[in-house]
RNA sequence: GGUCAGAUGGCCGAGUGGCUAGGCAGAGCUCUGCAAAAGCUCUUACAGCGGUUCGAAUCCGCUUCUGACCUCCA
């Protein structure tokens, strides 16, 4: 149970994940913030902790995850940039502020469960947590470690640096940090430009504000997630992920809220997913080149040539270590979407073999290779959850799945138990820690008999070398999109 | 400018001090009424230059190039 290996950021290396009291394990990652319609670029690390999730479950743990949706605070940009879109149009028809974050937070509620991403344990709000962030502001004033100015409260970095290791996670010095800052609108009222926002006054024209002891404001994107990762999850808890371009000044500063207001680091491991890049460069609303799940799966975008399918999505991420770029384009996506239902048509063939034993034809080496590659499925997962390898382990797998389906090995070559092993295993794999699954349900017992029915004409037809008749068949099911597979054990069929 | 990652075959991508993933594309073969599907085989790669080593693409150094972070970002 506890050897998987896990790469630490805090640490720059693998290392075995203990969790704090196992077998349970708190986890928490940075979710979207909601201000707009979410891009390739977030489905990443919900993908990659969904992973996680998944084999954290499977190894036996039992995990509290949660990930957190950002509607409050920072994203005033955009909200005055929607307010300027609707200006000409009646007041009556702009959007509450919090109308759109709902908005937002649906569909990407909707996309999160058309990947096949299970939902978190708790899935907090930070507009459902202002009274725990003011708090937690409060008691990180009281401690002298943060400052008010006009009606806003920034924390006291150059303070908290004296005694402690401010730029640990991120790598850097604070001294050339501050040299390196540029100077930047709205920086005057801090004491040092390393100091970051706990609390923001609200200029007039802002739409969502809160009462707080400093006046009608808003939160500080940090304080959210150091305020509701404490609550849910105590300090410290074992997980703690995002993507790598949080590290700073994000989780940085979590870091340092959370130590001066609880006393305690934040996270044992800190897990970190690298971008998506699109020609190479990363894909951001700032620089925007995003493409947005919506218009990924209905193909409506200049750079796609198709529509791809979330399945297609979540495999295309799955086929890179998440800790190293990826880099979309559409020849990638479309040799994703062919791997992808190699792997599930293999699935779905393994689960209709059956198991014939001949002694005879029992042979220890390829016994041995079918369960080296079992056993590998695991032994990659663990090494910092190499997905990748996985993958390749699981098409090993599937080229002896489709050589026992057309009679090319002998399934009787490998022992009753292996194959049991293997039905298992490529399942558990496949199904549960991969999450990959069949897009269109085919378990629809009526259209299953139908094509039995159509399957049995054509064979009919075929042995009285009808060929006309079968071809018909044959040919106008692949004009509905149903494919027809001969092979040596019958005719089978998929979409 | 500072910090940190990378550079792998036609494309994408793992990994490793010697046995050298996998996917997609291409070629040939097997199966097949034809086709599709599937299987098998094939093209043998690690930016450049030095160094360490019996041996490096893998370790070390330098060079070039690319990217990320330093400011909101997943």
């Amino acid at each position: 149970m506890n050897s998987l290996k896990i790469y630490n950021t805090l640490t720059r290396e693998k290392e075995i994940f203990n969790p704090i009291h196992s077998p349970y394990v708190g986890m928490y990652l940075c979710g979207p913030t909601v201000s707009g319609e979410s891009h390739l670029g977030h489905i990443r690390p919900a993908v990659t902790f969904d992973i996680i999730n998944r084999y954290l479950k499977y190894l036996g743990y039992i995990v509290r995850y949660v990930r957190n949706i950002t509607d409050a605070g920072h994203f005033e940009e955009e909200g005055r940039e929607s307010q300027d879109k609707v200006a000409n149009k009646a007041r009556l028809e702009q959007l509450e502020p919090m109308e759109m974050v709902t908005r937002y937070t649906n569909l990407y509620r909707d996309a999160m469960d058309k990947l096949n991403v299970l939902r978190p344990s708790i899935e907090p709000t930070a507009t459902g947590h202002i009274v725990e962030q003011i708090n937690m502001i409060e008691d990180i004033m009281s401690k002298g470690f943060a400052y008010e100015v006009n009606g806003s409260v920034y924390f006291d970095v150059t303070r908290y640096a004296q005694e402690n290791d401010y730029g640990r996670l991120s790598g850097r010095k604070i001294g050339e940090m501050i040299a390196g800052s540029r100077e930047l609108e709205g920086q005057g009222e801090k004491r040092n430009p390393a100091d970051f926002a706990l609390w923001k006054n609200a200029p007039p024209e802002h739409l969502m504000r809160w009462r707080s002891p400093w006046g009608e404001g808003f939160p500080g994107w940090h304080i959210e997630c150091s305020a509701m990762s404490s609550k849910y999850l105590g300090a410290p808890f074992d997980i703690h992920g995002g993507g790598m371009d949080l590290l700073f000044p994000h989780h940085e500063s979590e870091i340092a809220q959370t130590k001066i207001a609880v006393g305690k680091p934040v996270a044992n491991y800190w897990v970190h997913n690298n971008m998506i890049t699109i020609k190479g460069q990363k894909m951001s609303k700032s620089l925007g080149n995003t493409i947005t799940i919506s218009q990924m799966t209905d193909g409506n975008h200049l750079l796609l040539e198709q529509a791809y399918s979330p399945m297609t999505l979540r495999f295309f991420i799955l086929q890179t270590h998440y800790r190293s770029t990826l880099d979309f384009s559409n020849e990638v996506l479309m040799a994703a979407e062919k791997g992808l239902q190699r792997l599930l048509q293999a699935q779905r063939t393994l689960k209709d073999l059956a198991y014939n034993e001949v002694d005879s034809d029992f042979n220890q080496e390829e016994d041995n290779i079918v369960k080296q590659l079992i056993d590998s499925c695991t032994v990659h997962m663990n090494d910092d959850l190499n997905t990748a390898m996985v993958l390749a382990s699981l098409f090993e797998l599937s080229s002896k799945i489709y050589s026992w389906q057309n009679a090319q090995l002998k399934i009787s070559s490998i022992s009753r138990e292996t194959f049991v092993l293997l039905l298992k295993t490529f399942n558990d794999f496949v199904s549960d820690v991969l999450g990959l699954k069949d897009e269109i349900t085919v378990d629809d017992s009526k259209m299953n008999e139908l094509m039995d029915l159509l399957i049995a004409l054509r064979k009919e037809a075929r042995e009285k070398k009808d060929f006309h008749t079968s071809d018909k068949i044959r040919d106008n099911l692949k004009k509905i999109g149903i494919q027809l597979k001969d092979g040596k054990e019958g005719t089978t069929w998929g979409v």
